[in-house]
DNA sequence: CTCACATGTATCGGTTGTCTATATATAGAT
DNA sequence: ATCTATATATAGACAACCGATACATGTGAG
């Protein structure tokens, strides 16, 4: 029954894995939203590529939530409980210096697989 | 006694933790290299950024042999015994992949950071 | 009503992978 | 003998993702 993954399935998974926060923390940003809305909210904004399974996303919601980055509220509309998330002045502020380090991390990592990492010579 | 990771050298760690192997393979895809020379050269391309600690650099090349990816062999000179690692065809194949995969993921997340996350109005 | 499915939140447990600490060994400097 | 740098390796602690599972509501088909 498998469920297996192929290695490049798995490679892409691994790449999301140290993002995942960034990614979640960004999609807030923009506007409040509820877990199941955060979910399509990145699988459309990647193009299908991001798939959060809720059994990541409602974890990575409360350890986010203890840390005081985000806060959340019920609200219920049409008889729908949904659980609304938002910044807190905290998230914004790691936000910000997430987005900054995340661009100089993927630059340093671009360089070194275009065989640029650092090399004493910028001639040529 | 501390070891304690503040919140920012946290996620740049979770960043890394993404994309250890392709930049490993990125490294070995120019030259052979040893472990320990490995260490070093991802810390100068990274301009410091990258500190791969041993404990984690030795297991993930044995994963990467075991998967055949990487081929070794212990090489002396002036008495000092090195485990050469280069890549195998199946390696350099992988590499080229994950390069392509990389580069997709970092725009994807790059778009979204910046909240243009595939939105449906590119107008105006 | 019942079935199936999408929506919506939640947790447990298995698996995987990183990192600290530790062990081993060579070699040059003091 | 001790310190530092080089060089490889493993064990155990720890954190995190994710599949499976559970629960509840709303809608449309039969």
């Amino acid at each position: 029954m498998a469920g297996k993954l192929t290695q490049n399935e798995k490679f892409e998974r691994d790449l999301l894995r140290g993002s995942l926060d960034l990614m979640v923390l960004s999609v807030l940003a923009d506007e409040s939203h509820y877990g199941y809305s955060i979910q399509k909210r990145l699988s459309a904004a990647s193009m299908g590529k991001v798939k959060l399974p809720a059994g990541t996303l409602y974890p990575l919601l409360h350890r986010l939530e203890t840390d005081k980055l985000i806060r959340s509220r019920w609200e219920e509309s049409t008889g729908r409980k949904r659980k609304w998330y938002e910044l807190t002045a905290k998230g914004k502020k790691r936000l910000k210096v997430q987005v900054s380090q995340w661009h100089q991390y993927a630059q340093c990592v671009t360089n070194l697989v275009n065989g640029k990492g650092a090399q004493p010579k910028p001639s040529g």
